[in-house]
DNA sequence: CTGAGATCCTGGGGGC
DNA sequence: TGCCCCCAGGATCTCA
């Protein structure tokens, strides 16, 4: 499933493969997946726009158009955006497909076709609900103390809030807490500022980590140009129940919390 | 505001 | 071996 590393990585992927060019046709196979604003036709709006560059926030592509309006793409657990050559067939479980200048296209692919291809107005806030981006600037250790302070929540439901921190998902928040030598269930407000400075780096870490090897492919995760990443060799926990604890040797433990599997070391983890 | 629960899908894994 | 059932999982919406 793409969270940041990946995402960033399709992102990069995709500026150096199709920005700067411009769309000649659009093809749209189940419709629900490409979304335009309320009275405009998506596959109309598109053909004659160009692709100014791409980009990411949380776990979103972003690809600024001329026009100022953005197409905004989220591939949720198994979507992908393949750039190929316009001969041969196109990637399977494509429903989206943008014939791009140059002999390109980019395929919108997803098998549980959760993901979503969405034009938005150059003045449309589509990113006013997400959080604030964890390798910028402004998460420091203080805003992030902030960010906890008084909440009874278990630090890794907190850590998946969209609305909190854009970008981290199941992988990443199993890693930083493992990496922080903190349980996943802690309520947020119970962390010690040290526990509190050492997840904050934790998160930066793990995910600067990971995008240096070009994301995680658990499953079947591909950047656009279809390459595996490499950071599934790298994993201290997530899906590594039974597997000795790279830090003390203990095995690896996994529970449900949040609805969602969770891998940690109740040994090293307090 | 916050959290819990439902919802959307299908491949593949588990169970028999 | 083969078949069927059921579940994972991110974001969004509803409801309390």
């Amino acid at each position: 499933m793409p969270e940041l590393p990946e995402v960033e990585t399709i992102a990069r992927g995709l500026q150096s493969a199709i920005a700067g060019r411009s769309i000649a046709a659009v093809a749209v196979s189940l419709p629900k997946m490409a979304v335009a604003p309320p009275n405009l036709a998506f596959a109309q709006e598109l053909i004659g726009e160009r692709i100014l560059e791409v980009g990411r926030r949380g776990k979103y592509v972003v690809m600024a158009l001329a026009s100022g309006r953005a197409l905004v793409v989220s591939l949720r657990m198994t979507g992908r955006l393949i750039v190929q050559k316009t001969a041969g067939p196109p990637h399977p479980y494509t429903h989206v497909t943008l014939g791009l200048s140059g002999g390109r296209r980019l395929c919108f692919a997803d098998v549980r076709q959760f993901g979503r291809m969405r034009l938005v107005a150059a003045d449309e806030p589509w990113a006013d609900r997400l959080g604030i981006e964890p390798l910028s600037q402004s998460f420091t250790p203080q805003a992030f103390i902030g960010m906890l302070s008084g909440r009874p929540t278990p630090i890794k439901a907190l850590l998946l809030d969209q609305r909190r921190i854009a970008g981290v998902g199941n992988i990443y928040a199993c890693e930083a807490l493992w990496e922080a030598r903190i349980r996943p269930g802690t309520p947020a407000k119970r962390l010690s500022r040290p526990a509190i400075r050492r997840l904050h780096g934790a998160i930066v870490d793990v995910l600067e980590r990971a995008i240096a090897m070009r994301g995680t492919s658990v499953d079947d995760y591909v950047d656009a140009q279809g390459l595996r990443g490499g950071f599934q060799n790298k994993l201290s926990v997530y899906g590594r129940e039974g597997s000795p604890c790279r830090r003390c040797g203990k095995p690896i433990v996994r529970t449900v919390l949040a609805q969602r599997g969770t891998w940690w070391c109740k040994h090293c983890q307090k």
